[in-house]
DNA sequence: ATTAAAATGTTAATTATTAAACAAAAAGAT
DNA sequence: ATCTTTTTGTTTAATAATTAACATTTTAAT
């Protein structure tokens, strides 16, 4: 599982961006934590980690401090990354605009049906077997699994093969993986089950 | 943020019912732990914590376990879901299958752009504005926003009037929500820069 | 019947995460 | 120039989550 501070990192980048573009150069961890929904000791303390200083009584220079997670995340370059199916979800993410704004770059589209095999558009889309020489070519090594379930597994061992090592999962099934490589799910079905829960448990 | 426990618990589910249509009837920690990833203590914790009890010796009946786990989900009724947005992100949802087998109805879809209301589809749609009404007469308490980021506050105010307990976001924001109302994000984007950072990380 | 093995369920220990406390530094006021 | 206020950054405390340990029960075998 994916460490809870970096993904507050990435919250707080987003909220940094927010502030500069309103016309702020500082910001204090109060005004963060705030925004979002964390104590400002949590603030510090992630930022203390991650080695983000400030000034006393000043708080923080929001540029410089963008600087530094820029580094962090690696925001210097664009990380391509593949989208294994292109069904609805696929779809969806291919036409997603905000990608670049992170310098995520969706490289390559695959999927076992040739109709859905578009070479000479925007994100350009193989079959699946085309896989480990595009990926080894590009020196890919994030991948999307938006398949249905029943294919998941094996597309996930394609992609493992094929020297991705991070996972986005979007299939409802746990994904077998040979250590060192790194998976993240996402269940919107999931999601909802435990919302219901939360929420029925509160009545 | 939503218990981790009670996520566990969805995925024992689902790794139950695959063993289920296997032709199992009864399964132990030990393999549902491998399933998935976690420590068989942690799942026997886990049923304990919600009563989930098995016969030592001879592990836990699957058929048991999951009467008991749909009773704690509340699976017994069917639970309506509005979606708010119906761009990319809503039409791959409003055309997942998924939903039905869990017992989750998207009972309606709503957009401020009056070219995509269709109210005699599967998932009728209606403008947003007709969202408190709608909410209230079929007392739905879960919703999805889908909707552009600049969008996503006026469309969260506008649940929570409805009466709307529990948000399932895919914008790419902090909602500001009054206490008692439970957020839940999604952001593809978050996910797969926390997955650069740990591949990164590793190298 | 007794013993051995296997798996649960609970209690204890460890580890991780979050919150609180407080000292130090910087800015501004008197 | 000194004092007060404000906010950081680190240390300590508290809480939560995970892992380990172990007693108990059930099944099966001798």
């Amino acid at each position: 599982m994916i460490k809870k501070n970096i993904q507050r990192v990435i919250q707080y980048r987003m909220c940094l961006l927010k502030f500069q573009n309103l016309g702020f150069e500082r910001i204090f961890s109060y005004t963060l934590a705030q925004e979002i929904g964390v104590s400002p000791e949590q603030v510090r303390k992630d930022f203390s980690q991650f080695h983000l200083r400030g000034n006393k009584k000043a708080g923080y220079l929001i540029q410089d401090i963008l600087d530094k997670i820029n580094e962090l995340l690696h925001k210097e370059d664009i990380h391509k990354v593949i989208l294994a199916g292109l069904g609805n979800i696929g779809k969806a993410l291919i036409q997603y605009k905000g990608f670049s704004t992170r310098n995520i770059q969706l490289a390559a589209g695959f999927d076992i049906d040739p109709a859905k095999i578009k070479k000479n558009c925007r994100i350009p889309a193989f079959l699946t077997k085309e896989m480990p020489v595009i990926v080894k070519k590009e020196h890919i090594r994030i991948g999307i699994i938006a398949v249905p379930a029943q294919a998941a597994q094996k597309v996930c061992d394609i992609m493992v093969v094929s020297g991705i090592k991070g996972i986005l999962n979007f299939a409802p099934l746990i994904l077998k993986i040979p250590s060192g490589i790194i998976v993240q799910n996402i269940s919107v079905c999931a999601e909802l089950e435990a919302l219901v829960y939360m929420v029925e448990k509160k009545k």
